[in-house]
RNA sequence: UGGGGAGUCGCCAAGUGGUAAGGCACUGGAUUUUGAUUCCAGCAUUCGUAGGUUCGAUCCCUACCUCCCCAGCCA
């Protein structure tokens, strides 16, 4: 069962990671009966975004894999930053993702009441008192790094007059910021979060959840434990900062022994770090409110909502977070490897359609003036069950500007002057002139058609050409707006150290073209996906897509060896070029 | 110079006292009406460094080096 593979796309089995482990150790001594309960516990305080992905795919997975399940927890036990709007966001994310919490949906606050008994239980045991000092005295008393902390003067104040304090906290009766709850632990300790750590401060805030039920609000290093065994969690997964907190998730449990159900452990692995892109809310927050992008969806952005819309499928953010693996190291993913299982995904399951993104006029000279013929395309070259489509042919053709070179490169195979190419499904064609403007630019160029070797046909077979470019009809097509994304930075690290937005930003990561397409596209609908062939992968954008007048967002481009041989932007894609000379970098 | 972590191929990542999985990338070659896809082949005498233990070490020991995290009444 643990080494069943996750989905079709991938041909090995999940490899080991040492989670996997733990968990395969835990249930060969019989640990939890062979119980695995997971939970991915976002904040509600703002969009999730990739890095997220690795840990709901985490959480989900080994749920999923070890027959278990796996709660969605919205820890919200900071009003002052926590909104419905995020949690509404937060939950369609993670089902869009494909997983399911089932009857599993909790949230923090829905243990206010057993989190301040226990508190007052901690205050009963000697284990918790009221701090009465402002916060920069707190910190000053906390000492340093190399210096142990100073017990506070309110540390030693009696039971009684601890519970009466806390209780007039929760009662209200002091403005914020007055007193704290504090875990009396031990202020000399090398560990800086053990040296009595404030687990209840007073916030006079409306929640969300609770409203104004409560004005003293726990701790996450408090709250987070308890809610993890409270909801039976076995292995509670988090990042490698909160190491350091474990043996305070620890304590907390240990005080609680006979209150709690269980005690789950705690395991940190390395969050994601992507390059070309930011992942701190920081930085994300920055570009969104600095009017850089166009919003949290803006397709050129990491947020889950964002790959969405850009064309991501959840199969591919899967497929890529099982890919990258998980373990304790730091490590940098190149953003290449996200965008190579979108093609892997895509290439898989996306119509091919014809779109001619910049637009060349060929018209063939010896094509009848007024003759129209169907030429039929397959809708996927491996999937002959898809069948084909008719794509309409005519003397006047638009092409893509880059497949004619008027002084063709090295190693160049597409269309020049007198050179052959085929036309994709249709005839070979030979160029004969070019058509230029008094300024020189080219206008139009000028074929002729060799009538015999129509696809198909037999004679098509007779000869052989080794370029072969799509077309569309001049008279069938379907213009539409078309935003060519591209990623958002041109330095690998944007969010490593002071950069500046100015050098760091893209500034071709956004252009929208006019395109012509094949007219069939006019009814695709809002999030359908398309291969347009020779130039990459499209999605149906699924807020401005109308009926009939679609709008399409590229998502990735073909993988392009000859754009990286030619490297001089005659690739279809150059506004990838920079990506790729950076990378190269 | 306190405490907690991590260092295995270009990028990820298994592994274990018995002679370095896999994926991605890359490089050849084959097929191809997408310079795409697919296929086939190649790709670490070596596991941060230096010593030591051992018949044998990436794995055990010692020292060192590098990187990351921690001093919120954030999570």
């Amino acid at each position: 069962m643990k080494d069943k593979p996750v989905n079709n796309l991938t041909t090995t089995s999940v490899s080991s990671n040492f989670i996997r482990s733990i968990i395969d150790e835990d249930n060969r001594i019989g640990k939890w009966d062979g119980r695995v309960e997971t939970r991915f516990p976002p904040e509600p305080n703002g969009y999730l975004h990739i890095g997220h992905a690795k840990s709901i795919c985490l959480n989900f997975g080994l749920a999923r894999d070890y027959n278990g399940v796996c709660h969605l927890r919205f820890d919200d036990t900071n009003p002052e930053k926590e909104a419905q709007e995020y949690v509404d966001s937060i939950s369609e994310s993670v089902s869009w993702l494909g997983f399911d919490w089932g009857q599993n949906l909790h949230f923090s606050s829905d243990y206010f009441d057993k989190l301040y008994l226990f508190a007052e239980y901690l205050i009963n045991q000697g284990k918790a008192y009221v701090e009465s000092l402002t916060a920069e005295e707190i910190r000053e008393q906390r000492g340093t790094l190399t210096s142990v902390g100073k017990n506070s003067p309110y540390r030693d104040r009696s039971i009684t007059e601890n519970l009466d304090l806390f209780r007039c906290m929760k009662a209200g009766e002091f403005p914020d910021g007055t007193h704290v709850l504090r875990a009396k632990i031990d202020m000399a300790s090398p560990n800086i979060n053990l040296r009595d750590p404030v687990i209840y401060r007073i916030r006079h805030v409306h929640h969300q959840r609770t409203g104004d039920q409560w004005c003293v609000y726990p701790m996450y290093d408090y709250t987070h434990c308890i809610s993890d065994a409270l909801e039976h969690i076995t292995h509670s997964l988090c990042t490698l900062e909160f190491e350091d907190h474990r043996p305070l998730y620890d304590w907390v449990l240990d005080q609680l022994e006979e209150k709690v159900p269980c005690h789950p452990q705690q395991i940190e692995f390395a969050r994601l770090n992507l390059t070309y892109t930011v992942m701190s809310k920081r930085k994300l927050i920055e570009l969104v409110e600095g009017g850089l992008v166009e919003g949290w969806d803006d397709p050129r952005l990491n947020t889950l909502v964002g790959v969405r819309r850009r064309g991501y499928t959840p199969k591919s953010i899967r497929l890529f977070i099982e890919r990258i693996g998980v373990s304790k190291a730091d490590s940098w993913i190149d953003m290449s490897v996200l965008e190579d299982c979108l093609r892997e995904d895509l290439n898989e399951c996306a119509p091919r359609r014809v779109a001619v993104l910049k637009p060349l006029k060929l018209v063939i000279d010896n094509y009848p003036d007024d003759q129209e013929e169907d030429c039929y395309a397959p809708n996927h070259p491996k999937k002959p069950e898809w069948e084909k489509r008719v794509v309409p042919l005519s003397k006047t053709l638009y092409i893509e500007r880059d497949d004619f070179m008027e002084e063709p490169i090295k190693g160049y195979f597409r269309l020049s002057p007198g050179a052959e190419v085929r036309l994709r499904y249709a005839y070979i064609v030979k160029c004969v002139s070019v058509e230029k403007n008094t300024d020189g630019e080219i206008e139009a160029i000028h074929c002729t058609y060799d009538p015999e070797t129509k696809s198909g046909t037999d004679g098509a077979t007779k000869r052989k050409v080794k370029g072969n470019i799509h077309w569309l009809s001049a008279n069938h097509v379907l213009q539409a707006e078309i935003r060519l994304y591209d990623r958002l930075f041109v330095d690998p690290y944007p969010d490593t150290g002071d950069k500046d937005y100015n050098t760091s930003l893209n500034p071709q990561s956004k252009q929208i073209i006019t395109a012509y397409l094949e007219q069939s596209l006019s009814e695709a609908e809002p999030e359908q996906r398309f291969q347009f062939e020779r130039n990459g992968y499209f999605i149906a954008d699924r807020i401005d897509t109308q009926p009939g007048k679609p709008v399409f967002n590229r998502a990735v481009t073909l993988r392009d060896s000859w754009g990286k041989v030619a490297g001089t932007g005659l690739g279809r894609a150059e506004g990838d070029l920079k990506g790729k000379i950076a990378v190269m970098l």
